[in-house]
DNA sequence: TAGATTGTTAATCGATTAACAATC
DNA sequence: TAGATTGTTAATCGATTAACAATC
């Protein structure tokens, strides 16, 4: 294991996960770089460099076993070990992202739902009932939740992010506009900012 | 208008947009790039050397003028001039995006959406049905979209992805597993890459 | 004018690519 | 052994930061 591991390397982690998941299902159980970059639109120089930030997956002659190399990256990632998790906001986002993603898979185990809307309190999405918000503090000094999937407006998403890192909540899955790491530069942040990408679109169309 | 923007560069006006109608709501209608830097967590240099990709947009010993900045910034991105899109899959995701993210503002108008689920089918979203997808080629074929957002599993989005092609879409944004631009190097694509996201989270919670 | 801040060039830093010795 | 392919160092490329002259 070497030094610091830049973003750019962890960012591509994922992506070799799930290039690697593909050639598992062909049957392939051995690749090497040249092949896999080829089937990535990389670099094999690029690929040998990731890898190695972690180790000496490979073996010289042979390239890297399919299975070992997941298995590796899976650890690297850390999907493994679980961390609880609540959703807070379930609108139309909130109730896409929470039906749609499968928290599990990924290190992530919902306990509670939230949101202000009445209309929606008690309705159950998985085998919960959504939470009135009101209740949050009451839920997060019960259950210590880790991490929190961020699904409001701006506004209310300033609020309840600053009242949940008092809460404990060390780790924000963003959705909202609301830019938590400039206010807690401490705090651990992945943001989801749906209209930058679409707006990143509308770009490329302009000057394809 | 300098040469290549570089893709670091537009990745990060969407960003600058969204500060900036924070600044337009506090009323502020000048902005040095100084103080953009604090509030944003960037460098000033960065700022400058940004924006000036595009033209000199500042004046010296003033800054920037929010609102002039901000129109800008939208005529880079292309946000006026509107395309027309369809949304292909309907299911959780789909429909959470579909009824969240407000197309118009970003340059798009939604002509239809699709999917294969004949218990979805007929279902009002917006005030348009969702179509079968058997009719995608007929209403493609009609009306021309430019841009196809596409919520499918992986193997239906490969399928989809080559046909709308073939019918002369030509920017996806794309919220499904399949890697589109390794198959079809010259088409447009944004990625929401969502799994992608929640692990990298769990890797900065695995390395806090 | 003096102070402030841009636009822009030069310096630094980091990430990607190329090359090749090590080794399976 | 010969061929293939890694691990790793060195070279290149690009992006960020620093510095400062131009100018409002």
């Amino acid at each position: 294991m070497k030094e610091k591991i830049s973003n750019s390397v962890i960012r591509r982690l994922p992506r070799y996960y799930r290039f690697l998941d593909e050639l598992k299902e062909q049957g392939i159980n051995r690749i090497s770089s040249g092949e896999l970059s080829r089937k990535m639109g990389l670099t094999a120089s690029q690929i040998r460099q990731d890898f190695n930030c972690f180790g000496e997956f490979g073996q010289q002659g042979y390239g890297y076993n399919v299975d070992i190399l997941q298995k590796e990256i899976i650890n690297i990632l850390g999907l493994e070990k679980m961390h609880t998790a609540i959703i807070v906001g379930v609108g139309n986002i909130g109730r896409g992202v929470a039906q749609h993603i499968n928290f599990n898979n990924f290190g992530f185990s919902i306990t509670g739902l939230f949101d202000i809307k009445e209309s929606l309190v008690g309705q159950m999405v998985y085998n919960m009932p959504i939470r009135n918000i009101s209740s949050l503090d009451e839920f997060c000094r019960e259950n210590h939740p880790e991490a929190a999937v961020i699904c409001l407006p701006v506004d209310a998403a300033k609020v309840i992010t600053a009242q949940l890192i008092n809460l404990g909540v060390k780790a924000f899955w963003n959705f909202s506009h609301y830019d938590i790491a400039v206010d807690h530069p401490d705090i651990l942040v992945e943001n989801v900012h749906l209209n930058d990408s679409l707006m990143t679109l509308s770009y490329k169309l302009k000057n394809n």
